[in-house]
DNA sequence: AAGACTAGCAACCGCAGAATA
DNA sequence: GTATTCTGCGGTTGCTAGTCT
């Protein structure tokens, strides 16, 4: 398949932008929309590609764009999504408002990634470094699995992320095609960009299945099978774009074949307390800086011994009075969900494979969400610190999936 | 005071996938 | 079904300002 360049270097100016090319794209954006990209240059008369107009665009001259230090919270948030998402940038500008995935990379290479290191975590595992020293034993095969499902919501996320763009497209599209419309200068004084969108966004929809799914009880998965969530009016099994059905190819999902023939898709939200995110977290640096220097004498934390079982085909684990077994594949099926339906409630499934993957991560040096480390030091395994521990880490893992509940896509600098 | 070094960040590059002709 | 175009993404580069020696 031929490609053709992005555009015909020759006689096209590169490098930094001044400031009257930023006016000449701002004016020509506010006026006519983007549109084409390629064609935008010559109609704004602009002696660039396209590409580098979509870029200063995106990164610099949108005015939705929140520049300036990255607040505590923000801090936590990329670590968090990237310990799920890893280098998938602008998945995880999707759930920071007003940053765009070039200033968060960049902010991650030039300092959380060094502090990390400096802390003796490794960036790319966010475990302690001397982690990857335990390569044989069961430890860390713990990992591998823990990744494993670490790839499930990523998938998620992904896939969240994916629908905002989409949502962003049509909304663009709207407003491209409405831009001589009088919202233009009452809702945003600078930008069209900036008018609300307008109709339903199905992240929200999402979102708010995200959040709803466990009002339906985990029997409520048939003999057949099926388990058809509908939430807020959108019937997920129906609709090909929802984000519950969609699924990286790598990812664990539980999978429960629909009445239809149609995959459905039963998604966990780890429930219980997240310790209180700080609200209204705006710090400024130095309490920022603060911050981490207690959350540096962490590193030396190791895994818990995982006492349950887990081998190649399945993990097994125990919580409470109950003994539970889930394939390690890429799918769970309806049978095997089906079987450990009958055995658990929604709640204890959620205790249960909350406490698998904390117990896994536990002494991570991992932020919790007040930005210290759950300090667990390896204790989880079972002393008398063990729920305390476990309530830590649980704390961490609610922390990123309230994060994510919480922010609504609606107020990121994708709309 | 001046040169060397470093950190931070804007911008570029190339690839991949979606959309379109 | 194929070729082409468009857009988005992530990695990388290179410039600039600040700091150190």
């Amino acid at each position: 398949m031929g490609r053709s360049p992005c555009c015909d270097k020759v006689g096209l100016k590169k490098g930094p932008w001044t400031p009257e090319e930023d006016q000449k794209l701002l004016a020509y954006i506010e006026e006519h929309g983007h549109g084409s990209w390629r064609a935008l240059p010559a109609k704004a008369g602009l002696q660039r590609c396209g590409k580098s107009c979509r870029l200063r665009w995106t990164n610099y001259l949108r005015p939705d764009i929140k520049r300036g230090k990255f607040t505590l919270q923000e801090e936590q948030t990329i670590i968090q999504l990237h310990a799920l998402l890893g280098n998938r940038w602008s998945a995880i500008a999707t759930h920071l408002p007003k940053r765009t995935d070039n200033e968060i990379k960049n902010y991650w290479n030039t300092h959380l990634k060094k502090r990390l290191l400096k802390m003796g975590i490794d960036p790319v595992t966010h475990k302690p470094k001397n982690d990857t020293l335990l390569s044989n034993d069961g430890q860390s095969k713990n990992s591998a699995n823990l990744s494993h499902m670490a790839q499930w919501e990523s998938a998620r996320l992904e896939a969240e992320a994916r629908l905002v763009r989409q949502s962003k497209l049509r909304s663009n599209s709207f407003q491209n095609s409405s831009f001589a419309s009088q919202e233009f200068t009452t809702s945003s004084p600078s930008s069209p960009l900036n008018k609300p969108v307008v109709g339903p966004s199905r992240c929200l929809d999402v979102l708010k299945a995200w959040n709803g799914v466990w009002t339906k009880p985990m029997n409520e998965i048939t003999a057949s099978g099926s388990a058809t969530i509908s939430v807020t009016g959108l019937d997920l099994e129906e609709s090909p774009t929802s984000t519950l059905g969609y699924f990286d190819q790598n990812a664990p999902h539980i999978s429960t074949p629909g009445i239809n023939g149609g995959n459905s898709t039963v998604l966990f939200e780890f429930v219980g307390n997240s310790s209180g995110s700080s609200e209204g977290g705006i710090m400024n640096n130095e309490e920022s800086e603060e911050d981490w220097k207690g959350f540096g004498n962490s590193s030396t934390g190791q895994l818990p011994e995982y006492k349950d079982g887990i081998n190649e085909n399945s993990v097994s684990f125990t919580s409470g009075l109950q003994d539970l077994t889930m394939p390690m594949d890429n799918t769970w099926t309806a049978e095997s969900l089906k079987s450990n339906a009958e055995q658990i409630s929604p709640a204890n499934f959620v205790e249960t494979f909350t406490d698998l993957l904390l117990s896994s991560n536990s002494g991570d040096g991992v932020l919790s969400e007040n930005g210290t480390e759950s300090d667990n030091g390896g204790e989880a395994g079972g002393n008398g610190n063990a729920s305390e521990n476990c309530e830590d880490n649980k704390n961490y893992w609610n922390s990123i999936f309230n994060l994510v509940n919480n922010s609504s896509p609606s107020d990121s600098a994708m709309f």
